[in-house]
DNA sequence: GTTGAGCGTT
């Protein structure tokens, strides 16, 4: 299971990301995803926890909540297709 | 700025 961070600013970074989900728990992988044609950020990422219920912890904790001037929309995501 | 990649083998 994987988690989906949305409504990220470009000037994230991975790590960045990774100690803010680590605050709930054990990050197990960070993913940013560029475009692969422009090689842009696309504004979202995906955060792996090392269990379903820190993910659990960390959506609750910062789904809605205000993080480098944006409002973080996190949820569990979609499997890849 | 809202759901990842590559695909001839992760």
């Amino acid at each position: 299971m994987s988690i989906y961070v949305g409504n990220l600013s470009y000037e994230v970074t991975e790590s960045a990301l990774n100690e803010v989900f680590a605050e709930y728990g054990s990050v197990k992988r960070v993913q940013l995803p560029v475009d692969r044609e422009t090689g842009r950020m696309r504004g979202f990422g995906f955060v792996e926890m090392e269990t379903e219920t820190e993910e659990a912890a960390a959506i609750d904790a910062l789904d809605g909540a205000e993080w480098m001037d944006r409002t973080l929309k996190v949820n569990k995501a979609k499997p890849r297709r």
